[in-house]
DNA sequence: CGAGTTTTTGACATTTTTCAAGCGTGGTGG
DNA sequence: CCACCACGCTTGAAAAATGTCAAAAACTCG
């Protein structure tokens, strides 16, 4: 069975920890549990101080709003950490997953402790916020100052990148399992112009989406179109 | 002189640190600049890799996009930090004066040494960014799936609640010096499309913006139609 | 095969942007 | 003191982007 630090060890927030970077053992042996496609793992206003970290498989990080309208905040992947909060409070949004997801549960409180006594932890934690915030003004300047087209382009862009640092992607070609309604709630759109723009994304031969798989075709225009400069995620 | 330290015991992200939370009096004594209306603090792109602290005045961080275009990342108040990065590398976003703005200044590289060795400030910059990104996320949502109407009610909303926690706002009213021009680039709509939507929600006697003051009239009403909760502001 | 989900398409409505112009105010130089 | 200019605010009319509603086609899974 891996453990959680051995995990770290090879992924994005976890790269450089080594074993003495967590307190002790027991804390590190976090058993990782599997999640069933399409369940929820962490409900948005619970109450309930868990932090999680993915290992493998797709998740969703949204948020109802009263009009049963839905935003995607995220789409954490392997190796991203969910459900910091600045303070004890409600969770302000709810992890599903969408294909079999597999997750470390780490109690709030335990993390913080260990970040107390270990600062190299706290390093780690700290890049790994300030990509989720880079991420998050990213998407940002997609919902607010981007076409429908641009945005759709820069997205795919996005996940391909996110996607080969943690090698699911090669040669512009990669497997993703969200809807066209997820994709909708991602880019702040309507189902139906979603599926009209990556038709046209299409047609001009730029990138293809279809039947759960993305393959990108003329990255040259479409990192054009889409404005893209994958800075922001290193 | 008041030093960074006695600030931050003041202020959200310092409000419980202690002088030993910090490695030093030196690092600490880190004297505030100050800067001009409408100067440039850090420049986008820019390789320096320095921390800012706020300690009064408003600022603005935002992206300038190729066309010309220019997102409002955010609004960083006092005690807000700004300017983290995952690692080394070129400024993501450009922060700049509205106001004769106040900040402490800290190189990044020093900051991430105070985090190794005390795990307190680690926690401290943690609960930060953690907070910051619950404000995008609202953001985007705001940007996502909201209208025009319920997303300018919603920032200002947003921007009375945060004045409030530093004592900068009471009586639902408070200063402020952005422009509807600057409104636009936050919201990501045009400022022709500010200006009606003020205008709707000022005929509307549910908050007016004028003149470089904000006051909330109808609070129920306006968070009502904003679907404003301020827990994630926590 | 059949039921449910997802994608695609068409016609039309609404929101938001664009372009263009006018107004008000505060500061500045003649 | 006044003319003038720069800047921000306001308004109107038309265009473009995006959303809504509705239905059909395609696909998926048991």
């Amino acid at each position: 069975m891996q453990t959680l630090w051995q995990f770290m060890r090879l992924h994005p927030i976890g790269a450089t920890l080594s074993k003495n970077d967590w307190g002790n053992d027991d804390f590190l042996g976090v058993t990782a549990k599997i999640y069933k496609p399409h369940s929820e793992i962490g409900r948005q206003d619970d109450d309930n101080h868990e932090i999680f970290i993915v290992k493998s498989g797709w998740a969703i990080l949204y948020h109802g709003l009263p009009d049963g309208e839905r935003q995607i905040i995220d789409t954490p992947l392997t190796g991203d950490i969910v459900g910091f909060r600045s303070v004890d409070g409600p969770r302000l949004a709810s992890l599903a997953s969408i294909t079999e997801l597999t997750v470390y549960e780490i109690s709030s409180k335990e993390l913080v402790e260990a970040i107390l006594s270990e600062g190299r932890l706290g390093k780690k934690i700290v890049c790994s916020l300030a990509r989720l915030n880079a991420i998050l003004a990213e998407h940002l300047m997609n919902t607010g100052r981007r076409t429908a087209m641009s945005r759709t382009a820069h997205f795919l862009l996005e996940l391909e990148e996110r996607l080969s640092m943690v090698g699911l992607s090669a040669h512009g070609r990669y497997e993703c399992p969200l809807t066209q309604y997820d994709l909708a709630d991602i880019l702040g759109m309507t189902t139906v112009h979603v599926n009209r723009t990556l038709g046209e994304l299409r047609r001009a031969d730029l990138v293809s989406f279809k039947a759960g798989h993305v393959q990108v075709i003329n990255r040259k225009k479409l990192v054009e179109i889409a404005g893209f400069d994958n800075e922001y995620l290193r």
